[in-house]
DNA sequence: ACCATGCTTCCACTGAACGGAAGGATGGGC
DNA sequence: GCCCATCCTTCCGTTCAGTGGAAGCATGGT
């Protein structure tokens, strides 16, 4: 249906993270759009300032755009009550500490603390990924409700490494296993070089919210030595939740 | 002009810091539509993403449109490279670190980390200051260009204490200052509480893109303590993003 | 001089967007 | 249990905003 909200929309989701600057035709054909409407819708966009136009002539991602996705709950609400904990959990460990939320039947990343001494992953802010290959994403898995549960397990799962666990039975286990234990740690699925200690954030009326890792080397440290600090800071951050959402009308 | 886009951007525009949750009607009153048109335009952009809906009905900016808004270049970019830099800082000082951008006449806050150690301001990610009351404003504004500098020495300068300077004689002798120091101290400018130490972070080619700023208590300790390592902070930011950009096409 | 690439402007046609009105849903007051 | 208030959803005939092909402009490479 062409709608024009629908081609506006077409044309923001045309930027992607290994492409955040696009020429006009570029967005025009990513969009789907002939080039002249492309022309005033961009053009529409960036003087609003959803767009912006950069010296060489190429379209981004404008602040203005950016400041109003900003307001996202689940982002900035979750991300200023968590900080301070997601401070002290990286003071602590000195390596990467993520927040994540479950949006459909992926993960994607909301904060991420990393300093010189983090172990360098591809990871990032705005990032999506599957579920069943990262900690977060276990931990969101074995808390969503049953439905997203085994649409996600029916679906084909990717491997990234030799170590990927793909078989729905043993992932099924191993979400049990999250239940119970209240962490995941999720052992070089994504990169063989790290793994994730991982554990969940509840919202005030108990559900899960969000989930938090650290990312350590996988070079022989034990990564049992950070479950204790994991749980301590996603049960702190869900008391804090508790306390402000109680706030909101 | 009513362009279907500008209703769209007048719909995303209605969401602001202290209204992050809004009904229909308080939707498409803010957004100035009449209801039918803005119960359309909300349900297109609710099924793509860009707004969600809460439990209670109400809309709220959804995490798809964050996830566009974060590939903004003054944002993320700057974020990834700035981000270990921000964070050794905050370890050496346990106070609110700040990084933002100039847009048109104001400073927005792209990042913060603050701790539980920390003076509690209310800056947040997202926010608009004027650009005179503020530390990374001040930087900002210092090395803007001449036209933006008079647009805004020009314009009536709020007052937010009794300490904020809004005389523009007396502004351009700081900023004049700001250029030759290289930092600026902003003394309880906008919370008497508080007050910041800011230093300018520049690009590849040598500009000013952005400002840093440490954000301590007003209560007898020396700011001065603070300018070697913000000015430290800020060059090591500027070295690394010459090294960045440098690989970009 | 020529062509390639990418951007901008124009304008007559048309169907998508419009919005008033009517119909539901919910909930609170009494 | 009834009424009214608030808020949301659907419908549909009219019309004007949006469309996009085409032609023109700017740049820069060979």
């Amino acid at each position: 249906m062409p709608t024009v909200t629908a081609r506006v929309l077409d044309v923001l989701a045309a930027f992607s993270a290994d492409r955040p600057r696009l020429t006009l035709s570029e967005l025009a054909v990513r969009a789907g759009l002939p080039l002249s409407t492309a022309h005033r819708l961009v053009g529409e966009l960036t003087t609003w300032g959803a767009l912006e136009r950069g010296d060489d002539g190429r379209y981004h991602v404008g602040l203005r755009l950016w400041e109003v996705g900003a307001l996202a709950p689940r982002s900035l609400g979750l991300r200023e009550t968590a900080m301070p904990f997601l401070e002290d959990l990286y003071e602590v460990t000195r390596q990467n500490v993520q927040l994540a939320v479950l949006d459909g039947t992926e993960v994607v990343y909301v904060e991420r603390l990393s300093g010189h001494s983090s172990v360098h992953v591809f990871t990032r802010v705005g990032l999506r990924l599957p579920l069943h290959a990262t900690g977060v994403g276990l931990v969101l898995l074995a808390h969503a409700d049953p439905e997203t549960r085994e649409r996600v397990l029916a679906a084909p799962l990717r491997r990234y490494t030799e170590k990927t666990v793909c078989d729905p039975a043993e992932l099924r286990r191993m979400l049990a296993d999250v239940r119970t234990t209240g962490v995941a740690i999720s052992d070089g699925q994504i990169e063989l070089i790290a793994l994730s200690v991982a554990a969940p954030v509840r919202g005030p009326n108990g559900d899960v919210v969000a989930a938090l890792s650290v990312v350590v080397p996988a070079d022989g440290t034990n990564p049992h030595s950070f479950v204790p600090a994991v749980r301590a800071t996603a049960r702190a951050i869900s008391r804090a939740l508790a306390l402000t959402e109680h706030h909101l009308p």
